[in-house]
DNA sequence: ACAAAGTAAACGAACGTTTGATACGCTAAC
DNA sequence: GTTAGCGTATCAAACGTTCGTTTACTTTGT
């Protein structure tokens, strides 16, 4: 009665797990012991490890691009819709870290198959819609590394902070998901020089 | 006589294994096969499994910035070093994919002494010339979230790659460090929106 | 000869997985 | 209303394998 786990309970705890210590550094006990579940039990809802991390993975990725879908096909401007979309990306990434780890993960890990159902499944319309709106902000540039540079700056922005907590120059403020958000876009739209200094040059 | 390694040969072996499967995903039997060499005389050379693995570790990331910074260091003008350094960026890490996925791998553990010996040890110094370089290139940006910054959009398109190829719009030369570099030079100087089109805003 | 570098074999612990028995929650028959 | 039955969930215990590490011994180079 104290026990009575159900599925979905199970995989939360799971990708916590993996996301914080990956594939290899969690056992089949750690989760058990975690759920306060016999290792028994945990095989009776999962029929061995790899599925159950591989269900993990998606329960992270699940929904997690549907907002930001939809902040895509506003019908608002295309500055604004890029700007919108940053934010909402930076405020994502900020409250859960399980998504941007089991992301660098899977590009550590490199196996073909996660990586394919990442592209597709979870990715996939997002970066057909990104790349769209990078082609009309910015005819200049190859849309598809646009798109791929930006959602860099904000990744690592993010997955860099344990570090940069040590670097020189760290400020608390540099953590915030505004701060970031504002930051990135100002360098998008304006560049290193500063538009009333352009002259000069 | 076959035998017969020293520990610089050992430690290039840990390196491979340790970056592409991690810590707990490779073993002392895997490696010390993989060096066609007894596990015996594996500990024979390091006392432990944590001593090898942060020997490697220390391997990967010694004498790496030292070329970056020399570029940091000359006396071309500002804007000049930048675009050097992101050159020579995008160099290493296509050269050298185990100094990469070290530093993403370092950055997922969060073990908070070797994010120390990172920031102190390797990045140090390169990052506080990156910061004075981006205050004398962009003073109304913040300069320490602009190094992080550009630092992030290299990395990132670097580590992004075997996603990427799954990706809408992929093409083959978006892997190429010249394009890569090119593209977030681009980026930085001008920003999104073009300066023969800012006008008509 | 002696220290350094190699080996085979074993240690206990932890791993993924399986087994067989036990408790629970429900429905249907009495 | 009780109870027999049944599928589901939980459990303790064990399987064989691999792990990190140690031991005792042999080979090698100088």
């Amino acid at each position: 009665m104290a026990g009575r786990i159900n599925r979905k309970e199970i995989l939360v705890v799971a990708m916590q797990q993996f996301s914080n210590r990956g594939y290899a550094g969690v056992s089949m006990r750690n989760i058990a012991s975690a759920c306060q579940l016999n290792i028994g039990s945990l095989y009776h809802h999962f029929n061995d490890k790899q599925e159950l991390y591989l269900a993990a993975v998606q329960q992270a990725f699940t929904g997690r691009s549907a907002h930001l879908l939809a902040v895509l096909k506003s019908n608002k401007p295309p500055q604004n819709r890029l700007s919108s979309l940053i934010d909402v990306l930076c405020q994502i990434l900020d409250e859960d870290q399980t998504f941007l780890k089991f992301v660098q993960r899977e590009l550590l890990d490199g196996d073909e198959r996660r990586l394919k159902y990442l592209a597709n499944q979870v990715f996939g319309t997002l970066i057909i819609e990104l790349n769209q709106l990078c082609r009309q902000i910015s005819p200049q540039l190859d849309p598809v590394l646009l798109a791929n540079t930006i959602i860099g700056m904000v990744l690592h922005l993010f997955q860099s902070a344990p570090l940069r907590q040590h670097l020189p120059g760290f400020q608390q403020e540099h953590q915030q998901p505004e701060i970031i958000s504002q930051h990135v876009q100002q360098i998008l739209w304006q560049g290193l020089i500063s538009p009333h200094l352009r002259g000069s040059l």
